[in-house]
DNA sequence: CGACATATACTCAACCTGAGTAAAAGGGAC
DNA sequence: GTCCCTTTTACTCAGGTTGAGTATATGTCG
């Protein structure tokens, strides 16, 4: 067997959700993620990272998850020698509290992603980055076709719905298409802020990841202050899958699922009718529950 | 920032359902999982590993996937002066085909987890795992109350049903129990075969992911051959959920899903009426469809 | 030819989901 | 104070999906 050493680099996708943004923890003044080495005194993976983020940015970190290991080559500057493995890793954190040592920047998913955000409607960078990746698609007549329905699918036209979670395939779309800086791109307002490295890459990841998990487990209420109303949560839940949703039946939904329980206390920030506080009831079912299971069974 | 140099290791889960029984391709006489060093020359970690697989095994590697990426210092044997780290990948082929110069072996995946197949209603190992988890639940009083919750809801008891998906969860508690031999409990044929280092917790993920990914991508077709019967399909799923399905409502949810299609042909090989063959329509839509939509949208 | 085995087709009630409407309860302007 | 505005909360209802079961077709084997 080669002697096959590589650096290992730990990299952490931060999330918080303040105002309704969200936000991701940068550093080099929104233009990485936060990253460490990985040490041979280290328990774990995950227990390295823990450590490194604590030490400098000194935030308590709750929900933490593996997203995806990388090592391309292509898509890491210089030095090819020596390959460095990238461990990225997904954590979510209550709404934003004292920065620590480092002083980190927090900076909104949607200066990355400006097409992500569909709250209020399609965004306009999304009409300019169907035509750039329309082009493209014709560019090439041998693989026009294939090309045309991936980008169909993936941003919603010609028939297909938006889908949400489709966040990480849409941004490789555009990094094969070259459109983005850090495939060589031109910079422009609606292709969105570029990042070093592949990090932007690893950020998509996150948010596809999320916006398929608040679906089924119950991660939204790291995100949450301990006492909450229930439109701050569907606010909440807006913003990270960047789609409005149905008042009535997210209630609905979220009654159903019996994960939270009313404090007695009221909020009456917003000018309307008081609302009550809501906190979450910490089930040890959690991660039994909610599982679709979409395989028809049979009893026997 | 310290020269953190560790070994890379890539290892695959592949798998392969024949006669109805799910199987891993081993090495070792069924002791270790196939895995091979990331070197430099490889384009990006897939890739290496599609190499690496394709040279060892010959065997044609279809769809490929991250699993999980490991580093525990004490998962994994001696040399604690340099780190290994673990990055394993899920791969499905097509019904065994020709060994390769490595002519590896392949075994069930119930040989390692007796407790996971419920195909006949739930196992005789389950029992007695349940016997000794509880006794192991029982030794700590001050966490006896959580371990016990966690067991139910693990294993299905106390009212509690089973969910098929929690595959890995089962195996970090008998892991954390001390009851498999690779966390230094005593062999028993009710715990299963053992494996080298951590590889059966990755086969344990590997399975985890499967059984999640098969109810809302079309998956499975990359184990069937080019044309199957219905119960062929239904067989190969309730192979890998572990579970019986009901026949009437299971081809209902393959015709709606529209991913097949009929051949024309029959095939009688069953002994009762013969039955219409079917293939895969490859459609592009793929990543697409069938993504749950949990969220209540609203439209405006 | 009839028993058997399997495949395929249909039914029906209970539940869930999308969509919309109506009523309640504060604050602020006049 | 009263009326209006805003937001929360509560209810309705049709259509679709799901769980469960029953009935019919079409081969093979004794």
């Amino acid at each position: 067997m080669k002697d096959a050493l590589a650096h290992a680099e730990l990299i952490a996708v931060l999330t918080a959700v303040t105002n309704d943004e969200p936000r991701v923890m940068t550093v080099s003044k929104g233009e990485a993620l936060p990253s460490g080495p990985f040490e041979v005194e280290h328990r774990s993976l995950q227990a390295g990272l823990r450590e490194w983020v604590n030490e400098q940015t000194g935030h308590p970190l709750g929900y933490l998850e593996q997203l995806y290991t990388f090592a391309d080559r292509d898509r890491s500057p210089k030095d090819k020698a020596r390959r460095t493995i990238s461990i990225s890793y997904l954590g979510l954190v209550r709404e934003q509290a004292a920065p620590g040592a480092g002083a980190p920047g927090w900076h909104g998913w949607y200066e990355y992603f400006p097409w992500e955000d569909h709250r209020e409607g399609r965004p306009a960078a999304l009409a300019n980055m169907a035509d750039a990746l329309n082009a493209w698609a014709a560019s090439d007549p041998s693989r026009r076709d294939h090309r045309q329905k991936r980008i169909d699918l993936s941003l919603g036209l010609n028939g297909a719905a938006w889908n949400e979670e489709l966040a990480l395939q849409r941004y490789e779309l555009m990094y094969e298409a070259g459109l983005v800086v850090e495939a060589g791109g031109e910079p422009g307002p609606s292709y969105g802020r570029p990042m070093f490295a592949d990090h932007r890459r690893m950020l998509a990841t996150a948010i596809t990841r999320l916006r398929a998990k608040i679906k089924y487990r119950p991660v939204v209420f790291e995100l949450m202050p301990a006492n909450f109303t229930l439109s701050h949560l569907q606010r909440t839940v807006e913003a990270l899958a960047g789609l409005a949703l149905h008042k009535p039946n997210f209630r609905r939904l979220i009654d159903q699922q019996e994960l939270i329980e009313e404090t007695g206390e009221m909020s009456s920030e917003t000018g309307g009718r008081p609302a009550k506080l809501y906190r979450y009831r910490r089930a040890i079912l959690e991660e039994h529950a909610l599982s679709s299971a979409r395989l028809p069974l049979s009893r026997n």
